[in-house]
DNA sequence: CTCATTCAGAAAGTCACTATCTTCTGAAAG
DNA sequence: CTTTCAGAAGATAGTGACTTTCTGAATGAG
């Protein structure tokens, strides 16, 4: 199944990703080129982009985007299974880089959160990121429509609820300076929502 | 307090954005570049990057950012005001691009949701406009913090629950082809978003 | 009228991103 | 093992958005 050629590429791609984040950790985003990247990560400006598409790509990318969101979310309890998720994978923070290879780099840089001071803390890569939350969303509604009650448009609008929701709540998390965990943040932000979305959908487990 | 040098600026503002728009309708956003339009509006690149900071802010800007969100938005009614904060500009189309001077371009061209195509139809824009909803937010969610009995978290998540959930109505009512009126999407969108809202406000009128 | 401020334009530079072409290589067929 | 080949990586040359800095001029205050 997975070749030689694709495991070349993933390892690339992990080595463009610390790279680039030990040197915007050292000097800043903006201040860090993509050329400087590629020599750090030994590989060609090209890759980079065919890679991440963006440099803000380099720090957003992220496996979540490849999955089906059908497997994550359950229409019936958006915003406890939201929940569930968020829990799942703050428990196993290793299912975030893959544990193949422990030697390319120290153990804290490979913290999935360690990106996520980026996306508060550089607006370029805010605004990358709510790309994608909108991307998300937009997979997402259909699952909604087709399952519940709502409409076309109340299941766009309550997606974006949700997905927005969760972005907002997680920034409240790391302006707290990330020590509670995030589940906290998700649950608490995120209680007015759900007797709505509950209600709306056609109940689920408690 | 409005002087000669101000009213000259909001004169050449509005020109470049409707150089643009007519530029960006005759050949498409990409094709179109900074110094064309500055030509176009006879003013220097510069000035342009002065009034609207990046390309997608000439379509994005809006007259929306520069006033106070505590006069549009009353915290124990969030849904109800924004609905007739849609249904006030809806009505009064003019008040978008101010009855200063009839001459300086046809009259369908003023309308304020000429633009609007621009944020579903070009990626970039849509996603200077998602940014712009985020800055939105941001300066809402303490007016909600502040008057109900919601959490500094909860405030938030819920700002963002009307704000993009409202982006997502308006998605919905460009999709449609805009015939119906906006109100009518934003009012049904937001219906799920209704109950809650008020319920953990101190109650707006009926 | 004089002066400080502020704003528009000019000009040069940086760099993210794209398009295209060539080269290489892993994988499968013979 | 050799050959073949598709697809991936690298090299190269742009394009244009955006920044920075400087200069001149218009403005409004005293």
């Amino acid at each position: 199944m997975s070749g030689l050629r694709e495991r070349r590429r993933d390892k690339a791609m992990r080595a463009i990703q610390e790279c680039a984040l030990d040197l915007f950790d050292e000097r800043g985003f903006a201040a860090v080129t993509i050329e400087e990247i590629a020599a750090a990560a030994e590989v060609s400006p090209s890759s980079v982009y065919r890679y991440f598409g963006t440099k803000e790509g380099i720090v957003v990318a992220d496996e979540f985007d490849r999955m089906n969101p059908a497997d994550l979310l359950d229409p019936g309890d958006p915003v406890g299974s939201l929940l569930r998720a968020v829990r799942a994978y703050e428990a196993a923070p290793e299912a975030a880089t893959g544990s193949a290879d422990a030697s390319t780099g120290p153990q804290a840089a490979r913290s999935p959160w360690r990106r996520v001071r980026y996306f508060f803390a550089e607006p370029s890569v805010r605004v990358a990121v709510l790309a994608n939350l909108d991307r998300a969303s937009r997979r997402i509604a259909p699952l909604l429509a087709a399952a519940g009650e709502l409409t076309g448009t109340q299941a766009r609008v309550v997606t974006n609820a949700l997905v927005f929701g969760y972005f907002a709540a997680l920034e409240q998390w790391y302006l707290d300076g990330g020590s509670r965990p995030i589940a906290g943040y998700v649950e608490e932000g995120l209680r007015p929502l759900r007797g709505v979305l509950r209600a709306s959908g056609h109940g689920g487990p408690a």
